[in-house]
DNA sequence: TATTGTTATACTCTATAACTATA
DNA sequence: TATAGTTATAGAGTATAACAATA
């Protein structure tokens, strides 16, 4: 309970001790041997464990900073669509636009974004990254490449590769 | 809001309309171009639109049932491993001891599983299919086979089981 | 009338901590 | 003391619906 920074912070998932279970498990597999069974052959059983993993390992990465995938996700759709509008914003991350709301809040309390007016059209904002949410951006940047090189770890390049392509189908719009 | 089943519906995320947005955006692809950049490259941020895609598709095929992801990884677990404890279960899906009474609260009224007391240790349960779980998890095999061949239609036999192979090195415990 | 941002509200999922009854 | 299941509680995430201001 740090008093500095009470929102935006969670360490989330996982106790940390449950790890050994993994290693015990395979070591003495006899012992208990849970089956997954069909379970391991299903995409969607499979996604929500790698989703899982690696989320845990960004949230482990840049809760710190009180950066979270979505944060992260949101800052870089503003950086390269600079003035974008919440509606927009919204669809592109494919969630409700009151939760970009509460996103932007949050960016903005973090002094990382800003609103700014737009007078075209006196209903919607212009949402751009401040001075300092461009510097952030460049570190958080950094520690997001070690972060993605930690969970691809198993992987070499032109297996990434392939499995963002294939992700990328299973992930397609209908 | 059908009387007989209050519990365990929910059709969750994404309303239907929001689905032309897709179409609209990729065949007008000039007119507002939202770029994601960057994070198009990240395995986080794909594996999250692929599981929500995913999960999404398998709500619409098995909510009817009251079936959620979790409650039929449930339901295979224990099939394939009668007899199982709680806090083995907890321990194969890798949440909390404490959602598992709640899963298994919910299957119990579904009357798919039954907690039968172990004479060995008065503290915990045999978790078991009942007789009607079993038939019920035949059918709803069938629906969620259905829903598989629908969500990676994009891929053939090769590229699937790749796909399995890397999402379980990427899911892999550290 | 339709759209933008907003607020209010609710529900799911999951976690932690404390409790009980056994072991 | 330690473990299995349970309960209470809390927080993150996301959804829908209704509203004011503006188009």
């Amino acid at each position: 309970m740090s008093a500095a920074k009470k929102k935006g912070k969670r360490a989330r998932r996982r106790s940390a001790p449950g790890k050994k279970i993994a290693i015990a498990a395979s070591r003495e597999a006899a012992q208990r041997a849970v089956s997954e069974g069909e379970l391991s052959g299903l995409i969607g059983y499979a996604l929500r464990r790698a989703q899982l993993r690696v989320f845990d390992d960004f949230y482990a990465a840049l809760s710190v900073e009180g950066i979270t995938p979505a944060r992260f996700s949101t800052l870089a759709i503003i950086d390269g669509n600079p003035g974008i509008s919440q509606t927009s914003l919204a669809q592109t991350l494919d969630i409700a636009r009151s939760g970009v709301v509460m996103l932007i809040d949050t960016l903005e309390q973090l002094d990382l974004v800003s609103r700014e007016p737009i007078e075209a059209d006196k209903r919607s904002y212009a949402l751009h990254l401040t001075r300092g949410g461009k510097t952030a951006l460049q570190r958080i940047r950094r520690q997001v490449a070690i972060h993605e090189a930690r969970v691809c770890a198993r992987l070499d390049e032109k297996e990434k590769k392939w499995l963002l392509k294939m992700l990328a189908r299973v992930g397609a719009a209908r």
